[in-house]
DNA sequence: TCATTTGTTCAACGATCATTGAACTAAGGA
DNA sequence: TCCTTAGTTCAATGATCGTTGAACAAATGA
């Protein structure tokens, strides 16, 4: 069952720009953005990002994504649902994550490597 | 005269989204945007920033934002003329950079006014 | 029950960050 | 010529970054 303590995210009307863009400035990061910009709405679970880097990395990567509003993150039995916070982002910076995820179609990563 | 040597700026096609992303995760670089976005399409000089942060300060960010592709800086006698790369980065990610500054407009910055 | 799957925590590491102050260069104006 | 303005360079500093491997915890499934 679901007991897991939820994850602590920030409000909607405290997510801030800058912190958005560092975290969104790093190839790794980017790459699970595109991926789940491309998953359907259900989202992904963060060992479904493990081409992307060690286990240990994506926990951190994650994280950090979730600490600056780009992601939600809610425990689902061993497994931690990821998803885009679309409509946050959208109301607060118009525009912005389209943008992003539009220009993140043709960007490779295979474990490190960025074009 | 002008017998300054230019500055190393990277091409159009080299300009990446991850090192762009990182050059305006920062709030006295993002403030820097701002206060281009709206002096008109002249540009500013470096000078103009030091209500942001200090001298030496300035040179280290206008660099980063340089090297990230984001603006343009040109020797003129002793001052350097910095304007932001409209055209490269709307061609490069389109409508990315309107979303940033119309986002940067209600950003308030440590060091002094708003405007 | 026991093993597996999924993900976290922790310490360590080298690398880069953003800032400071002092010293410096280059151009212009008197 | 001397002085001022505009900006750079440098070394130093403390902070944060992104990665690794080992150990751990929690839920699942046999």
């Amino acid at each position: 069952m679901n007991t897991q303590p939820p994850l602590p995210h920030p409000d909607a009307d405290q997510i801030s720009l800058p912190n958005v863009l560092t975290a969104l400035g790093d190839t790794t990061r980017l790459a699970i953005i595109g991926e789940l910009s491309r998953c359907g709405g259900l989202g992904m679970t963060c060992g479904q990002f493990t081409d992307l880097a060690s286990k240990t990395s994506i926990t951190y990567h994650v994280s950090k994504l979730r600490e600056a509003g780009v992601v939600n993150v809610t425990p689902e039995g061993t497994r931690r649902r990821v998803t885009l916070r679309r409509d946050d982002l959208d109301h607060r910076f118009p525009g912005f994550l389209d943008s992003i995820i539009a220009s993140t179609a043709d960007l490779h990563i295979d474990r490190g490597r960025t074009e």
